[in-house]
DNA sequence: CGCGCTTGCTTGGGAGCCAAAGCAATGGTT
DNA sequence: AACCATTGCTTTGGCTCCCAAGCAAGCGCG
């Protein structure tokens, strides 16, 4: 047995309100769950998409590039719709190029930009991990079908007030 | 201006539905959301602890720490208690001792263990840089007093579905 | 007693993310 | 036409997290 049986964010909150810092508590406490609950989450994902040799990093763009008309797009457009750095998207083509899962093309107007293009091969990975995904983590996230959908609700609400649409 | 006005995971999720993917777009859905709700409050927390010379994940480390009795705690606790690897917790743990914040100390009882333990100026900065955020991210999570709470107890329920307590 | 399993920490390596800097190509301005 | 700010990508480096392996100390069992 290793289960203190203890919810280590509640822990956390009645800490801050030990200390007198009634209020704040709350949203320690809602930021807290986030990111237990993130880390839980994500460890799902990877260990489905492992097998196909694939990070969830990777496992977005290479997703993301199936969905576009030619398979293909500039990486800056890949780091705007996934939302990361231009760096990281540097790294995960590196990646998935040398897996053979997609290759670099130029540009054919603008010669400073470069395209990822999906490789048959790696249409066929995104397929098989997708459909993974939708059978495991995807179909089930550990919630009831109208709590998921007000989780997504609330989220939405915490995104748009920072801004993020 | 280049805000795109589009949600980003309403986008992911009609992609879900315009292949037949119904059912899991939910899940999906709810999983990219959490996502990037915690890589923007993440960020966010990191630009409140960064003036303090802090990460957040030190951050956890020396506020937890702050918290015990005598102000210390064998390293393997901390990685319990905060949920992250062993390996994590040293590095946390070299970083603050070099800042001053954290002294390693001997286990009296246990030679194998060894105790993390804040010294006054980590007392300082803990103190400092959770007023900080109880000012700032923790005062408010973008989201209402009521809804804030709803969050808290749907990502309960996730983590408690997924054995984390 | 002593062998062996477990526990506690550290080290080394892989992967991700971000920030900042460098370089090339673009494109608007004068 | 010449200039210079912007854009697109890569590189380097810092930080976090994890895994696996290594080593030391504790503990239990025959």
């Amino acid at each position: 047995m290793k289960e203190p049986g203890l919810d280590l964010v509640a822990e956390a909150r009645r800490q801050w309100v030990a200390h007198g810092w009634t209020g704040p508590d709350r949203g320690m406490a809602a930021v807290v769950s986030l990111m237990r609950a993130q880390q839980i989450v994500l460890g799902r994902l990877e260990e489905v998409v492992r097998p196909y040799g694939l990070s969830y990093a990777r496992y977005e763009v290479l997703t993301l590039l199936s969905f576009t008309r030619r398979g293909e797009l500039p990486l800056s457009k890949i780091g705007d719709r996934l939302q990361v750095h231009p760096a990281s998207v540097t790294g995960a083509v590196d990646k998935l190029e040398q897996q053979g899962l997609v290759v670099r093309v130029p540009h054919p107007e603008d010669r400073r930009a470069v395209l990822a293009r999906i490789t048959d091969q790696g249409r066929r990975v995104a397929e098989q991990s997708t459909a993974a995904l939708n059978e495991g983590p995807f179909a089930d996230i550990g919630l009831a079908a109208d709590q998921a959908e007000r989780l997504l609700e609330l989220l939405a609400e915490l995104r748009r007030s920072a801004g993020d649409f």
